[in-house]
DNA sequence: GTGTGTGATGTTTTT
DNA sequence: CATCACACAC
């Protein structure tokens, strides 16, 4: 077993010959398995995993629901190529998003191989491999094997330069906005010839095809490349260099691709490039140019649910039709083994350029493919299922899986529903529930908040921090992202690579030593004169007099100081170096002496920078790896609630999850509604059916009536997403909303501010506080359990249903988009006098969306003494649009839509 | 260079 | 409202 990492080498020439195996692999087979027929590896796998692990020849498309074993059946069919000898472990490769995907994937592999998992050198992100391909063949794209990758932040600020140089504002034009483009641009494998002429022409006043094409020189000249770059250099390459492509191509004899739902089309581009063997594909270098096109126009979901009704293998038969190890024996590999795991239902990443069609039309790209269903949950009680399936059967464009589970419980409850007047109502029940399951033995590490937007989480934060209860906030500011980590990479760069001018640029007046703005133009221009980095154009400027005393002196002594470093590199352990480096530079120092809160933090991330350096052999080896490995550990050690966006979630699963904020305008957001049409609320969609599908036990879902958006409150009303759930599945509680003195009602009752007239007054009621206990909301939800229908009966959801009801979802088709005038509550609850928010509704694509909008001017005037169902009486101070100044008697000066007042 | 003031902005995030 | 980035003045 051991041999395997010794035979490393070996493994990873690209000529050895595919029969040579299996010797290898008979050893490793009976090394980890056993002896017998059937591997351990195989057992406990359902017949359709089983099946996806076992056809191993041909294309693959394992369409893999929320928590149906995806990654098992990735890892197991792994390991099956390599026992049977199929494939050298470097003749595999693997593709994931995430590092930590990758991770997983590779521990994973390696408690079913051993050892083995080390000689996958393959095994990595799209972008990690990316960086490997491009370092070996970097002079095929102009750069030399030892180029850095620049960050998002680097590539900004270098864009601001080429900005200015090109003497445009840098204000008219944000040079971040116009990194998005090029993101954007790289995300569909663009270079600057192949972009839509009205795309160059929307930025810089029409130079942004030149600007692009001046970006790209930039980063030659600095011998670095973004994000993007890491798949387009590839691919550009291998367009060009047949010979280098069919090197690849006799390398791989497997490729599998994780999360296929998420690839862009550069990754798509790379991977068909990859997969697509000559004598099947002679045109494939305009093959993804073309199919670009096509895929914006959609149309593809009459072709993918035809082919899918085909392709469809009932979950309870383990489909023979397709005999598996066809190819054994006969090497002809003519045929593509890619196999792509993915889930249409989960691509929630759209937004950043991921194509959903993309693994919709696998089977059209990848002729003969075997799609195979895993519908078999193992995750969540029937109800969450049935909940988050009803749910997302609303969408259209999709394969169409039914989960299902044998887990038939009765104990287990129905996913809740839950009503709160706002969203600090909202943080307080769900902080309330918490306690109580906590009181029930639950870790606090098994339960999760789950929020659309970030701006969320603070209010649970908040409450979480009165009461003590411990929270972790995952996918916050990253480690590497830090002021202070950046600045130290900065030092490093230079030293390891000293053409770096961004990082020499970011750190020669770090601390500072008055080498002012002026000085580092003078830097920048003689380096550009002469086209050698900034970093020897400083040296030779400290040596000339063209600089005042001051700043020479510190030139002086800063190329020195590298000069000094970087002859230590070759003999001076990394970590050792890299303090030295933090020492001298006087870098530690700076914040020692700066007495801010935030420097013994700073220092202390130093500190672990070094020691994560460690783990690696080179600062080389380690400044790659943190250029791509953005994602920080957590510690998991705390018994903590878990509190993070829906997006960040993806992936992970708890046995009690919390979803708040399921109001029109937040989920669905109001931009995805505006921006993406109805592909946009298909995408909240799936959102909202990742979020379900998070929940393995518990499941509480709330939406509130009032939300604090950008300063004032609106008014919401429950998301649509609320409605698509099953009742069967779904009950809606009634949470106790007695605090704070605001009525009497339950929190169906105050849905929405167009309740009961004679509410308001008496909403006023002084209710102690103090009398609402926890029993009250049990008793509650009791008393009022055949509240479901209640509930759904209450304004609020009633005006959701009304504005909802003659655009269904059936007629999304219509692209008309046409405008729907629809007066909101004010007209139609005369309860409620001060109703005089209109609402307008307008259609996207057909379907009906809310929309607050002050279109009239408000009823009020200066003066008027006003009720507030949150802040009491007040008189008006002054009126802008719908806008009311309030001074309110107790709660102070607050401003608020005229729609939430009524005139006292 | 540090501090204050102004103004724009206000989803989701990986690499 | 609240935050952050940037510009300007000391």
């Amino acid at each position: 077993m051991s041999g395997f990492s010794e035979d490393m080498p070996f493994f990873d020439e690209p000529n050895a010959r595919p029969s040579a195996p299996s010797g290898i692999a008979a050893r490793a087979m009976a090394a980890r398995s056993g002896h017998n027929n059937a591997p351990d590896y195989l057992k406990g796998l359902n017949p359709e995993q089983r099946l996806a692990v076992e056809t191993t020849e041909g294309p693959v498309l394992v369409l893999a629901g929320a928590g149906t074993g995806k990654t098992r059946v990735l890892t197991t069919r792994i390991a099956h190529i390599l026992a049977t000898g199929r494939a050298f472990p470097s003749q595999i490769l693997a593709v994931t998003f995430t590092n930590k995907a990758a991770r997983e994937m590779k521990q994973r592999i390696g408690l079913l191989v051993g050892e083995a998992v080390e000689g996958m050198p393959w095994l990595g992100t799209f972008h990690s491999i990316g960086v490997k391909l491009l370092r070996r063949h970097a002079e095929l794209a102009g750069l030399r094997s030892d180029f850095t990758i620049l960050d998002t932040d680097d590539v900004v600020r270098l864009i601001k330069q080429l900005i200015q140089a090109e003497g445009l504002d840098d204000k008219r034009w944000p040079a971040k906005q116009f990194a998005q483009m090029i993101d954007g641009w790289k995300n569909k494998g663009q270079g600057p010839v192949d972009i839509a002429e009205g795309d160059a022409r929307a930025f810089a006043n029409g130079k942004g095809r030149e600007l692009y094409k001046a970006y790209q020189e930039r980063l030659k000249t600095l011998n670095a490349c973004d994000f993007g770059d890491l798949l387009c250099h590839p691919i550009r390459i291998f367009r060009a260099n047949p010979d280098v492509l069919k090197e690849y191509h006799k390398r791989f004899k497997y490729i599998l691709v994780d999360e296929y739902q998420d690839t862009n089309t550069a990754q798509y581009m790379w991977l068909r490039l990859l997969a697509q063997r000559p004598q099947s594909s002679p045109l494939e270098g305009e093959v993804p140019a073309k199919r670009a096109e096509g895929v914006a126009a959609g149309g593809t979901a009459q072709s993918s649910n035809a082919s899918s009704t085909a392709a469809r293998t009932p979950p309870d038969r383990a489909s023979p039709g397709h005999p598996p190890l066809k190819g054994e024996g006969n090497q002809r590999h003519s045929t593509v083994n890619i196999c792509c795991v993915g889930d249409d239902d989960q691509s929630i990443y759209g937004w950043r350029g991921a194509e959903v069609d993309n693994i919709l039309r696998f089977d059209k790209d990848f002729p003969g493919a075997t799609i195979i269903r895993l519908e078999r949950n193992y995750r969540s009680t029937a109800h969450i299922l049935g909940a988050a399936s009803h749910l997302i059967a609303h969408n259209e464009g999709r394969f169409g899986k039914t989960l299902f589970t044998d887990r038939d419980e009765p104990e287990d409850g129905k996913v809740h529903v839950h009503a709160a007047w706002d969203s600090e109502e909202e943080a307080r029940a769900v902080g309330e529930t918490i306690e109580s399951y906590q009181r029930q033995q639950h870790n606090l590490n098994d339960m999760a908040i789950l929020v659309r937007a970030s701006f969320q989480m603070r209010e649970f934060e908040d409450r979480f921090v009165t009461l003590g209860l411990n929270y972790r906030v995952i996918g916050g500011p990253r480690f590497y992202e830090r002021l202070e980590i950046r600045d130290a990479m900065a030092f490093f760069r230079v030293v390891a690579q000293g053409a770096d001018d961004l990082a020499f640029e970011r750190i020669v007046n770090v601390p500072k030593r008055g080498l002012g703005e002026a000085t580092i133009r003078q830097i920048h221009d003689t380096a550009r004169a002469l086209r050698i980095p900034m970093l020897e154009a400083a040296a030779k400027l400290a040596e000339s007099d063209e600089l005042k005393p001051k700043p020479r002196a510190a030139l002086r002594e800063v190329s020195a100081n590298f000069e000094r470093w970087q002859k230590a590199l070759e003999n001076t352990p990394h970590t050792e170096l890299a303090e030295t480096i933090l020492e001298e530079s006087g870098y530690t120092d700076m914040w020692k002496n700066d007495r801010s809160v935030e420097a013994p933090g700073r220092l202390e991330n130093l500190k672990e920078l070094i020691r994560s350096m460690e783990e690696y052999e080179s600062l080389r080896s380690f400044l790659e790896h943190v250029a791509l490995v953005m994602d920080s550990e957590q510690n998991a050690e705390l018994d903590a609630v878990n509190i993070m966006t829906l997006h960040s979630a993806k992936g992970l699963e708890f046995e009690t999850v919390f979803l708040p904020g399921w109001e029109e305008g937040l989920f669905p957001h109001q931009r995805a509604l505006d921006e993406g049409g109805r592909s946009g609320l298909e995408e909240e969609r799936r959102l909202a059916y990742v979020g379900l599908t998070r929940a393995k036990k518990n499941l509480h879902l709330w939406f509130v009536s009032n939300r604090r958006i950008h300063g004032l409150w609106q008014s919401t009303i429950p998301s649509r997403f609320l409605d698509e759930l099953p009742e069967a599945h779904v009950e809606v509680a009634e949470s106790g909303n007695s605090y704070g003195g605001y009525g009497n009602s339950y929190g169906g009752g105050s849905f929405a501010p167009g309740r009961g007239g004679q509410g308001g007054s008496q909403g006023a009621g002084r209710q102690n506080p103090y009398g609402a206990s926890r029993f009250d909301n049990v008793g509650a939800g009791n008393e009022k359990s055949g509240a479901f229908s209640n509930s759904y009966a209450t304004p609020g959801w009633q005006r959701a249903q009304a504005n909802r009801t003659e655009a269904t979802d059936r007629n999304w088709g219509s692209r008309s988009g046409h405008q729907v005038e629809r007066i909101g509550y004010g007209e139609t609850d005369s309860g409620y006098g001060a109703g005089r928010t209109s609402v307008k509704g307008h259609t996207i694509d057909g379907e009906l969306v809310a929309k607050s909008v002050a279109d009239k001017p408000s009823a009020f005037s200066v003066g008027d003494r006003v009720f507030h169902q949150k802040f009491g009486n007040g008189n008006i101070s002054s009126i802008e649009g719908n806008k009311l100044t309030i001074d309110f008697d107790k709660a102070g000066q607050k401003r608020v839509l005229d729609g939430f007042v009524a005139a006292v």
